[in-house]
DNA sequence: AAGTTGACTATTT
DNA sequence: AAAATAGCCAACT
């Protein structure tokens, strides 16, 4: 426990969260993307920071966030959950190169402007 | 209440 | 192509 509860969480967040779940199952967004959608200005920081907080949560499929070269980023605080990214894409169709990287062209979420109007 | 932390990205070496 | 740099901001303790 400890973490928070995606509804629960603070506006800022709360937006990220709404954005990362409306993305369907086999496409992926770029963390710069969820940041715009989310009315962030383009902080893709934000986005990754925010997701951190919320990996436990359940309700955000974090695992379709992936950098902007497609590749998921990996990170030591992760302890391995990064590995369990891939895994968790490649079972909902998406596949990855010999380098670990998604074909974006392909795969990436491409959402209507404006998400909320 | 102030310091620490952290899943990015565009640009430059 | 790969590695280093600078700019960005909120949440948590």
């Amino acid at each position: 426990m400890g973490n928070l509860k995606a509804p629960e969480a603070t506006k800022t967040y709360e937006k990220i969260y709404a954005v990362v779940r409306l993305i369907p199952v086999g496409q992926v967004a770029t963390y710069g993307q969820v940041a715009e959608l989310a009315g962030l200005g383009g902080k893709a920081r934000l986005v990754g920071y925010a997701l951190f907080r919320v990996e436990l949560d359940q309700d955000v499929p974090w695992q379709r966030v992936v950098n902007a070269k497609g590749e998921i980023s990996r990170s030591p605080a992760r302890y391995g959950n990064d590995d369990y990214q891939q895994v968790l894409l490649q079972a909902e169709g998406i596949a990855f190169d010999a380098k670990d990287r998604i074909d974006l062209k392909k795969y990436l979420w491409r959402p209507a402007y404006p998400l909320f109007p």
